[in-house]
DNA sequence: GATGAATGAGCTTTCATTCAT
DNA sequence: TATGAATGAAAGCTCATTCAT
C-alpha cells in the first residue's frame, strides 16, 4: 500500500496543472473557472487550493514551468562544439521543430502572455517574481540587466548572437530585431504550421532557414 | 444650435467606441467590464446597449472599424505608379509607421484577436460574418478563397507579391513565410518600439527593411 | 386634410391597444416590454406614455376594455322577454361563442388576471379602481356588495339566476357554485376548443349545454 | 454529531424549495427573484445555483414535485375495490380536500401554469422533458398518446372514466368536457373556498359533488 | 403630438475563494 | 490530504420611465 500511495504522489497535482494546461489553450484564461479545472482533473476544488495558493498563482507555475521545458529542450538541442553558423541552424530547426510538437504549450503561452498584467498588482508580482513573456525574451537587451540573472537558454542565446557578432558574421541590428528575424519567425510559422494554416516539409523548412539567414548575414 | 446639434450627433456613441478602446487596449477585454466603459465614455450603461446589441457586439464593430482604418492607411499608401522593389519598401514602411503612431489600436488588436473563439458561436457569427486576425491575415493563401472576396489591402499586397515572384525578384517561399518575414515582423518590432522596448532611428528602421528584403530577394 | 386628420384621430392609441393585446396574449406580461409595444404599433415608446401615465395603466385600460366588449356582446344576447330556461341557454351558448371568437381577449384575460396584485399597491388602486376577475366575476356574491355598482351585465346574470331560484326551477347551491357550473364550465371549455383541444360542433355544444343545465335542475 | 448532521443534509434545498413555493404563490413568478428567494431561505445566492442550474430548473423541479405529491395523495385516496360509483365521488372530494388543504400549491401551481412557453425552447424542453398543466391534464385525450406513459393518477382517473362509460352510467361526452365538469368544478371551487371566496361545509359539499354527478349521470 | 436617446435600479448568473467536516 | 457546500462581489444585460428636441 506504501507503493502504491508512493506511485500516487504528486499525481492529483499534475493531474491538475495537465487540466489547466489543456484548458487554458483551448478555451482561454477567462474560460477556465477553477470549478472546470476541478472537473477535468478529477481533483476536487478544495484539494486545488490546497497545491496551489491561487488561480493565478497556479497559472504561473504551470507559465514557469512550460518556459523552463522549452528551455531545456533548447539547451540540450545546442551543441556548444560545433561551429557558429551550423549552431545556428541548429537552434532555429530546434525552436521550429519544438513548437511543432508542443501546440498545446504554445497556445497556453499565447493566451497567458496575452493578458496585461498592469493593474492588478497581487501579492507574488510585489514580492518580485517576474514573467518574461516570449515576447519580452526575445526583445529583452541584456544591456538593461545582468545578463548572469537571465534563464539559462536565453544567456545560450545572447553569447551565441554576441559570438557571431565578434566574428563579423551577422548585420549590426538591435538585439530584438535579430531576435524577432529568426526566433519570432520561427515560433510564429510553426504556430501556423500547428494550427495547419502552413504546410511544412524539409525543403521548405530549410528554404525558410536559408531565408532567415540571409535577413541577418552580413 | 442646430450645428451645435450636428457636432454632438453620435458623440456618444464615439465616446463609448473611443473608451472601450482605450480600456481593451489597457487592460484587456476580461478587465473592461462594461461598467468600467460606461464610468469612462460618460455614458450610462444601458444607453451602451442602445447603440450596441451586446459587448460582443460593441467590440466586434470596434474591430471591423480599426482594421478597416489600418486598411485604408495602407492602400492611401501605395502608389502603384512606382517600381515593384519601391513599392514593397514603402509598404513596409507603411505598416511600421502606422503600427507606432497607433499603439491603441494595436493593443487592442492583439486582446481581442487573443481570445480563442471556437465554443460561443453566437447568433452574428454564425449569420456569416468573420473575423480574420492580423496573423490570418499576414497567413490567408489566396488560392484557398477568392481573391475579390478579401479586403482592399489585402488585394493590393497579394498582387504585389504576386507580381514580385513573376518578375523573379523574390524567393519562390509559401506566402505565409513571406508574409511572416515582412509585414510579421514589422509588426511586432513596432509593437515592440511603441512599447518603448526597442529604440528606432531612421537609420535602424533603413537596417531592419534591407535586413527583411535580403531574407526575401532572389 | 382636415378630413384625414379626423381618421387618424386616436389611431396611434388604438394601434397601441391592439399590439399590447396581441403581445400579451402570446408572450404574456413580463415578456412584453413597452419597447416592443413600441414596435409592434409603430408609435415611439414616448408617445405611447403620452397616451397612458404607465404600463400598468396601459394594461388596465386594455383590460377594462375587453371586459366590457365582453359584457356588452352578453347583454345583446339576452332576451328578457323569452322564458327563463331559454335566456339561460342563450346566455351560456353566448359566452361560449364569445369565448371562441375571442381567443386573443381569452388568452390576454388569463394572462393579466394570473398576476397576483396584493404588494404593489401603486396610485391607481389607491385611488378606489378596481379589478374584477372573470373568476372574481363568476364567484361574487350579491349580498356581500350592493349589486346596482356591478356591471350591468353581471346585474342581468345574477338576476336571472335569482329568478331562476325564485321558480324553483334550479338547485339551491351557493352562487359562485352556479356560476362554475355554468359560465366557468363554457369559459375554460370554449378556451380548449379555441386552443384547438377539443372539438365542438353543434351536437357536441347542445349536450354540454345539457349537462350544464342538468347540473343546476332541480 | 452524526445524527444532527443527518438532519441537515438537503435541509438547505428544501428551504430554497420552500422559499420558492411560498414566494412565487404569494408574488408571482416575475415579482420573485432570485434574491429574494435567497434571502427567504436563507440560502446565499450563490448556494442556489449549486443546487440547481437556473431559475428556470428550480421552479420546473418544484412543479414536477408539487404535481407528484398531488398525484400521490389521489391515488391513495382511491379504493379500486369499491363501486365505480362510489370510487367517483371519493375522487372528486379528495381532490376538492387536497386543494383546500394546499392553498400554496395550488396558487404556485396556477402561477407557473399561467406563463406562456411558447417562446423560449430552452435546453431542458427541448430534451424532452415536458411541463403538463393542470388544464392539459383534465383535458388531454388518452386516444393522442399512450396511455402508459402517463402518471399513473391520470391514468387511473382515464381508466375509472371509460370504466364508467363501459357501464353505461355516464353520458357520452367529449373526455375534456367529463374532466372540467368534475375535476375541473372541483379546482376552481377549491380555490375559491381556499382564498376565503366560498364557504363550504359538509352539506354544501355533498350537494355539489351531487351536482358533478348529475352533471354525467345518464 | 411625436421622437428616441438616456437613465439606472434591478435582474439572472458566474466564479474565485473559504471552511466545516 | 480531501471534499464540496457555501459565500458574495461583480459580471452582462433588461426595461419602465423621463425628457430635450
Amino acid at each position: 500500500m506504501q507503493e502504491r500511495d508512493d506511485e500516487h504522489i504528486g499525481e492529483k497535482r499534475e493531474a491538475i496543472l495537465q487540466a489547466a494546461l489543456e484548458l487554458v489553450a483551448r478555451n482561454g484564461l477567462q474560460h477556465t473557472p477553477m470549478s472546470l479545472i476541478s472537473r477535468h482533473s478529477g481533483a476536487s476544488v478544495g484539494v486545488i487550493y490546497h497545491y496551489f495558493e491561487s488561480k493565478e498563482e497556479l497559472l504561473m507555475i504551470l507559465y514557469t514551468r512550460v518556459k523552463a521545458d522549452m528551455g531545456q529542450a533548447l539547451l540540450a538541442a545546442d551543441d556548444p562544439r560545433q561551429p557558429l553558423a551550423r549552431r545556428f541552424q541548429t537552434l532555429w530547426l530546434s525552436i521550429f521543430r519544438y513548437c511543432l510538437e508542443h501546440p498545446l504549450e504554445m497556445a497556453f503561452l499565447e493566451q497567458y502572455e496575452s493578458v496585461p498584467l498592469e493593474k492588478p498588482r497581487t501579492a507574488w508580482q510585489q514580492e518580485g517574481r517576474q514573467r518574461q513573456t516570449v515576447d519580452e525574451f526575445i526583445s529583452s537587451l541584456p544591456s538593461q540587466q545582468a545578463i548572469e540573472s537571465l534563464p539559462l537558454e536565453t544567456q545560450m542565446i545572447y553569447r551565441l548572437i554576441a559570438d557571431l557578432r565578434a566574428h563579423d558574421l551577422i548585420k549590426d541590428l538591435p538585439l530584438p530585431v535579430i531576435g524577432e528575424l529568426t526566433l519570432g519567425v520561427a515560433l510564429r510559422l510553426a504556430r501556423q504550421a500547428a494550427a495547419g494554416q502552413l504546410h511544412v516539409d524539409e525543403a521548405i523548412l530549410a528554404a525558410i532557414a536559408k531565408a532567415c539567414w540571409d535577413a541577418l548575414a552580413r
